[in-house]
DNA sequence: AAGAGAAAAACTCACTTTGAGAACAACTGG
DNA sequence: CCAGTTGTTCTCAAAGTGAGTTTTTCTCTT
């Protein structure tokens, strides 16, 4: 059992928090910047703002602000950072009802920030094709991952057109890459995706991340194969393709996170020889 | 090119540089915490250290810090979040001239510190055996994982008789995972390693980390066909078993970061039937 | 020096997974 | 009804994997 080596919280230790004084050590501010991805129309995009304040006003950068590490005059604490992330996005645009967001990591060299010394903590948010941010009009949009310079899979060669301020179009770059490397071992493509979907929707998520196409009889064998990534519907789509086709099984997610054996970019090819 | 919708910094911009005012903002510590892990006798062991100061004075911790934000009283400021780790370390243990750190993720909960709001950026590192910390005697300790109750590789119902401070368990249930999940992706393995070892040495890394036996034949023939995980010194162990065998090839670590295709702990498994 | 036992490395074989393409089924639009 | 299109299933060769056996080369003992 616990407790032999290890003494429990006592008066002394009360004393202590009651005399700490918090002013006492080196501060820096610490922000949530949120990498928010999403595909329409077969392409996938990232959510961009304008900045509207200095410095680098008027650059492309990521949403983001400050943690609010207390209660103070602009509202309560965040609780934690996922928290913080969800609030500071869904200040600058309406949030879907399904989401995945996972922490990226954290940015914190010194010169990262002109302003002083900013820790960022980065998230990850995959959804489905959102609506265009409403709020602020061209303050904020959503911008092809081909604009950044991370057109093709392996991104060789591509060269950015729009350039981001601080340091986000690496943030953007790492998150991009952990989306990619996340498709092949987890079961996430689907939250790129409504809650009912086709194989072939599936297979298009897959082919607008990793920049690539696949071969679609072996991709719809494999994740059928794959325990629990899908589960059948037992219904179909509305249409076949708009120039005729048959009508595509619909499913919905199953209950795996992880793919046993993985999907690996490295191995499956295109079809086009 | 770029330039056309990003505009450069300008005198604007730097007159609202020299008039910023840091304090304006509500603060919050950053801390890092490092878990450092190293195998011993085929046994996987954490550094951790006895709390010398209240909070939860005695207690088991990760060696960790505050990261200078600033220059300061106590030293320059700390040029970039993993300078902050190294330094914080070398603090307390002597550090290996080869060495893997990687960051791991950011802890921010409101309550995780009783004393404010701590944000704390953990880190990973992984090393060949390490000595035993000299400084400050049994202050600080190398504990094997299974005291902590990631004995086996499923973590399925491994009890822990150290309960440590803070949110520290939960930091080291992520790095351990970490860990597992990155040697069936990464030539990874070898960072746990001398310059030169035997085949047989890193699959003993795999089964230490991974809780659980590997088939010998298999492995070699898995490791000698993943292109780039190790290359052939080509010389031998200096001798071979204790009570006889082969004496075995000398490897060093390949230029590989990846392997294709993976090594995966859900496929492969023991020899005894 | 010879032989028993041990460890590394190579080999065998059945089975599974994958890449590539062909075939079949079900639909749309004319 | 027909041509074209899309989704789904099937076939087959190549590659990879799990399990066990055999061969090589050592150490240790007698």
């Amino acid at each position: 059992m616990s407790g032999e080596r290890t003494p429990r919280r006592d008066d002394g230790e009360r004393r202590f928090l009651d005399a700490y004084d918090p002013g006492a050590y080196a501060p820096a501010a610490v922000t949530v910047d949120v990498v928010a991805l999403t595909i329409r129309a077969g392409v996938p995009h990232v959510l961009l703002m304008r900045r509207s304040a200095r410095p680098q006003l008027g650059w492309w950068a990521l949403p983001g602000g400050f943690v609010r590490a207390q209660d103070g005059p602009d509202g309560p604490a965040d609780p934690d950072l996922p928290d913080a992330a969800l609030r500071v996005l869904s200040e600058k645009t309406p949030l879907p009802t399904e989401l995945h967001l996972e922490q990226l990591g954290t940015y914190g060299a010194l010169d990262r920030d002109p302003r002083m010394r900013v820790i960022s903590v980065a998230y990850v948010l995959l959804a489905p094709d959102l609506p265009d941010p409403e709020t602020d009009a061209d303050q904020a949009a959503w911008i092809p991952w081909s604009a950044l310079g991370h057109g093709d899979g392996g991104d060789r060669g591509g060269r950015a057109e729009i350039d981001l301020a601080f340091d986000h179009a690496r943030i953007v770059a790492d998150a991009v890459e952990r989306a990619r490397s996340k498709l092949e071992y987890t079961a996430l493509a689907t939250a790129f995706l409504p809650p009912e979907f086709t194989i072939t929707a599936l297979r298009e998520v897959y082919e607008a991340v990793w920049g690539r196409p696949l071969h679609g009889a072996n991709f719809h064998r494999k994740i059928l194969a794959t325990p629990g990534f899908v589960e059948d519907t037992g219904r179909l789509a509305e249409r076949g393709g708009p120039g005729g086709g048959r009508r595509a099984r619909l499913y919905r997610p199953g209950g795996a996170a992880f793919l046993h054996p993985p999907l690996l970019r490295g191995a499956q090819s295109s079809p086009a020889g």
